[in-house]
DNA sequence: TGTACATCAGTGAACGCGCGTTCACTGATGTAC
DNA sequence: TGTACATCAGTGAACGCGCGTTCACTGATGTAC
């Protein structure tokens, strides 16, 4: 016991010193640091938050994984999972993170790179479904545990969905023939345009990878509805805004 | 041990004779019956199916619910589980019957007394979304499990909507204004309807109940989302069918 | 540079718990005569 | 109708198992001097 205190008194000194000691310019302390230690850290963790998407990748959720089942499979024991995360459900919002943060690389790239106006949509579509099937754990994920996670990572991608759908609303803007629609109205269209894009998204990851007939027929769907969306969005300025 | 083989037998023989002096109009072997035994059963099983149902009420996902956990909310022992289904899928399955057998009894009550032409769509999303609150746990086994439940459950659960799929197609035929559409392009738009009915249910399961305000927004939504499609449609038939 | 010590990611054993499934059983209900 | 026996939904105890979490520990990495 005494050994015990003595040690934690001498811990908290160090702690103190360094603090002190260290330029202002490296002061995040929550920092990953550059040090063989800390990248073998960032490794472990990465190795759980890779074993949980590839668990989930057949029929489970992620209610159903188990912290001793994704220990075991980034190869650690159960354990060393606390030493990265309280639990499962905090890597879960980690999980949400890295998702959306996929999903938010695909538009950025889209924005800075324009496509033709011609077959502007039948493209964004192409592109935005060819990604989801390159990242598909990630779209799995938000896919599935949208409407079936643990209260707080539902809540997140939630929340994280509207926010994409507002996104979308504010890019909507720059069509010429959208001008009669209000912010409402907008994002109640882009609501519209995420829902079509998701459900492609869940059938394209149900679908067999190697059936380029198949993957065709729900990219050629996924066009079509959102012409048709559009085409109803071009009427739609005639109608009254209100 | 003997003992054990004469009562077999005695069972053996006993059956026989039974269904020997049957007369034929009674021969559904598997029929509940109408006595205090066939009544209790089915009381039972009827309370292992809405003790599932009320424990996914919350947060839960089907695949977390556990047989105990299941059986105690019924009010009987786990062992008991065992004589109305062979373990949690087949009662998931029994689910999925019953939810969709609600789904599909509100689509008849709704093509025998049709609603008037005027406001078409936004009453038929009134009784939709009215009548989903009403089956609250049904819409949200549907809903929840449609994508994320056992492989079973959710292949049948997708199946059903499929077929729901159809039928909404079929009756579109209805509509004058959708002459121009081919069977794939209707079922093409009925798969929008179909998505945009099912956000908005997903919406309202989530909502405060007692929100009048916030239900009259996720209505009114759902209403806009479905005129958009049918003014996208109607304009649909001025392109080229292909 | 070398040394002595602090740090801390990962280990391995242990715990109590709820799980699915099995089993022989009980006793109310059903049936043959 | 009454009796003797079959049926079977539900019981209660038991089993082995994987679970989340805790703990003292080990040993490579980091740091002060």
């Amino acid at each position: 016991m005494f050994r015990l205190l003595k040690t934690l008194g001498l811990q908290c000194a160090m702690r103190l010193k360094r603090s002190l000691s260290s330029e202002p310019s490296d002061s995040t302390p929550a920092s990953p640091g550059t040090g063989v230690r800390d990248e073998r850290k960032q490794r472990t963790r990465k190795a759980l938050l890779d074993a949980a998407l590839t668990l989930l990748d057949g029929e489970r959720s992620f209610s159903s994984l188990s912290l001793r089942e994704v220990a075991k499979v980034a190869g650690v024991v159960p354990a060393a999972f606390y030493r990265h995360f309280t639990g499962m459900d905090e890597l879960g919002m980690s999980l949400v993170d890295d998702s959306f943060r996929t999903l938010h690389e695909m538009m950025r790239v889209a924005r800075s790179a324009p496509l033709p106006p011609a077959n502007l949509i039948a493209r964004s579509v192409e592109t935005f479904l060819r990604y989801a099937q390159a990242h598909r754990l990630h779209f799995q994920f938000i896919a599935k545990e949208r409407v079936s996670g643990s209260s707080s990572v539902r809540l997140a991608i939630r929340k994280e969905l509207r926010l994409w759908t507002s996104e979308l609303a504010a890019d909507l803007v720059a069509f010429p023939k959208l001008k009669g629609f209000n912010g409402d109205d907008l994002r109640m269209m882009a609501g519209l345009v995420v829902n079509a894009m998701m459900s492609a998204t869940e059938l394209i990851l149900d679908a067999d990878l190697n059936d380029a007939a198949e993957l065709g027929r729900i990219h050629q769907l996924a066009q079509k509805q959102l012409m048709l969306i559009f085409l109803g969005a071009a009427q739609w300025k005639s109608k009254p805004v209100q």
